[in-house]
RNA sequence: GCGCCCGUAGCUCAGAUGGAUAGAGUGCCACCCUCCGAAGGUGGAAGUCGCACGUUCGAAUCGUGUCGGGCGCACCA
């Protein structure tokens, strides 16, 4: 039976306020940590909130509430302070006893157990990355893909049922695009020369896929530059009727084959993203393809909903969804002249069906220069009669990169960036992930390549392991059985940065609670932080493998519990917890 | 012009539901290994929480205004 002190706290003091102020019995009683020690282990303020209801000085509400509060063995203190706080001390034996706590539930210590009687987690769903497979994931992906999955992660602890999903933009123009652009590379290598796009896909991996292609078919896909450009428009001054025209002269030349290099370049791109992924500790359990939407008729499906509630109407030969009527700024074209839905139709008819999958909770990680897509997408759904508030979407800030102290460009079309993968064998997988969850979601970010390289060696992430490597290495000088620890008599723990180190591993769980709620797994990587300095400044300050079998341990059994929350917050995050550095 | 995000120590950033003397890291200064890992620890200096009003017992936090920075306002995805 574990000991909950904020629980035991507020029940005794709903016993004292039902004969101290029976009037107010049923109040809400906040029990929480001050930031100052000295303040003591918990306090309240419900003397300061009675205070206005019953029209009396706070500090009597609480002088007359601590002398109606019931005794108990896990408090060793209540008094009256400040304004008229109520300040609880604890017993020492009430600090240890999370040691005990941790080292039974082991990996399991933080995890929060579904408090319906049924035992049903709620289903929640992680939509993040998604990034177009038309080249290499950047960095302002890496951050997208840390955030994504450290918070689907963190919600897993927090008790929910969590799926992460990727959803793949494998229909559209930007895919023709990348087709083309290969193409045009393929050509190239057998002698058709012409000028490249500047709006095409300029990366080098453009010219391996059509190396690849050239490898594998010969010449099977090609045809005279002349024939290509013979209905095509100069790219000056449309650059864009250019390029579509040149998609154009593809499809209609090449037929059913330029299936082929569309596919090839769409599957090339999406297993490179996924092996980077993966490499990178990002795992999806669902890879959704958006043309499945439009091959299962579901995009018309929806927009025929819409139709049927009376949300659509036409102008200028496009169907529109009139999501002015759910506070957006204005209509959005669903169907266009030329009868091809638009993006936000396949969106719709997407979320449309996350729904009907029956998450509880949908949660959408979108970089932030989408937010102005929100008010659509949430009105399309209310519009379809959806449980519009299940949506919940996160926004990440940019990533700006830094290259010798100036801006680095970064345009996947240019080909000018910084891979995910390029910044993971510079700065390693778990500085990567580490860095990136130093900072809220909502706040853009600086990266410094130059000084994240530099001063790798001082990355925090070091920081935390090492307290993690230094208890492995105290174990292992100890030739103990670990076990055997939980059974030890947390008696000796008494010093003040024991208590205070007991106090920080009782935090774990409810930093767990507040961080899921908030989306804020960055809260995550803040509390190891200070987990760790505790941890450190204790292991300076104190001996662990002492003479005292008791007190050893006593002492051993505290620093495992460490270790372990150590490894449970890392796991989180997704870096390693190593045994040696 | 309209909308969203942000403004906290020299620098980079935390600060849930309004709470007590606003905190870390880094940089700077002074110290600590014959002793479990110094990738560590101890102490110090460093602030008008952009600014101004307002709400109240109490505001970095809530409201209005204002200044400054970022992003977005497609029949692209």
């Amino acid at each position: 039976m574990s000991f909950d002190p904020k629980s035991h706290l507020s029940e005794l003091l709903r016993a004292a306020l039902a004969s101290a102020a029976p009037g107010q019995k049923s109040a809400d009683i906040v029990i929480e940590r001050p930031r100052d020690p000295s303040h003591g282990d918990f306090a309240s303020n419900l003397a300061l909130q009675l205070a206005r209801e019953i029209k009396t000085n706070p500090r009597q509400i609480a002088e007359r509430l601590v002398h109606e509060l019931p005794v108990s063995g896990w408090v060793d203190k209540a008094e009256v302070a400040g304004a008229g706080f109520i300040n609880f001390r604890l017993a020492a034996s009430a600090k240890s006893q999370v040691v005990k706590e941790v080292l039974e539930r082991g990996p399991d210590y933080g995890k929060h157990v579904p408090m319906s009687p049924g035992g049903k987690r709620p289903k929640v769903q992680v939509e993040f990355v998604s990034a177009n497979p038309t080249g290499p994931l950047h960095v302002g992906h890496g951050r997208g893909a840390a955030y994504g999955a450290s918070l689907a992660c963190l919600l897993t602890y927090a008790g929910f049922d969590v799926t992460r999903e990727f959803y793949v933009n494998d229909a559209g123009r930007q895919m023709d695009i990348l087709a083309v652009s290969v193409w045009l590379r393929y050509l190239d290598l057998h002698g058709e020369k012409m000028p490249f796009p500047p709006n095409a896909y300029q990366g080098d991996y453009v010219k391996d896929m059509a190396e690849q292609i050239r490898a594998a078919h010969g010449e099977r896909y090609v045809h005279p530059a002349a024939a290509v450009l013979a209905c095509v428009p100069p790219p000056e001054p449309d650059a864009d009727a250019h390029l579509d025209g040149l998609i154009a002269a593809g499809k209609d030349l090449l037929g059913e084959e330029w299936h082929y290099i569309h596919q090839h370049a769409l599957s090339e791109q999406l297993a490179d993203s996924r092996e980077d992924l993966e490499q990178y500790g990002v795992h999806f359990d669902c890879w959704f393809s958006e043309r499945s939407l439009f091959d299962t008729g579901m995009v018309a499906r929806a927009v025929a909903e819409l139709e049927k509630r009376g949300h659509i109407y036409i102008q200028d030969g496009a169907k529109w969804f009139r999501s002015t009527t759910f506070g957006d700024e204005k209509d959005r074209v669903v169907q266009r002249e030329n009868g091809l839905h638009t993006y936000f139709a396949s969106d719709i008819a997407y979320h449309a069906n996350k729904f009907e999958r029956g998450f509880d909770k949908v949660i959408d990680v979108w970089g932030a220069d989408h937010h102005g897509y929100i008010p659509r997408v949430k009105g399309a759904l209310q519009a379809l009669g959806l449980p519009v508030e299940r949506l919940d979407v996160s926004l990440v800030q940019f990533v700006s990169l830094f290259r010798n102290g100036a801006k680095a460009a970064m345009s996947t079309r240019a080909g000018e960036y910084v891979t995910l993968r390029q910044l993971r064998e510079d700065v390693g997988n778990d500085a990567c992930r580490f860095f990136y969850m130093l900072r809220k979601q909502d706040q853009a970010l600086d990266f410094d390549l130059d000084l994240a390289k530099s001063q790798s060696n001082d990355n925090p992430v070091y920081y935390v392991q090492y307290a993690h490597a230094r208890v492995c290495s105290v174990l292992q000088q100890w030739g103990g059985e670990v076990k055997s620890l939980a059974a030890a008599d947390l008696a000796p723990l008494a010093s003040v940065r024991e208590l205070a180190l007991c106090a920080r591993l009782r935090e774990f769980p409810d930093m767990i609670e507040s961080a899921a709620r908030d989306y804020a797994p960055h809260a995550v990587a803040f509390y190891l932080r200070d987990l760790a300095a505790d941890f450190h400044a204790w292991y300076n300050a104190e001996r662990l493998l002492v003479d005292d079998e008791a007190q050893k341990q006593a002492r051993l059994a505290l620093a495992v519990a460490v270790r372990r929350v150590i490894s449970n917050g890392l796991h989180i995050l997704g870096v390693a917890a190593p045994e040696h550095m």
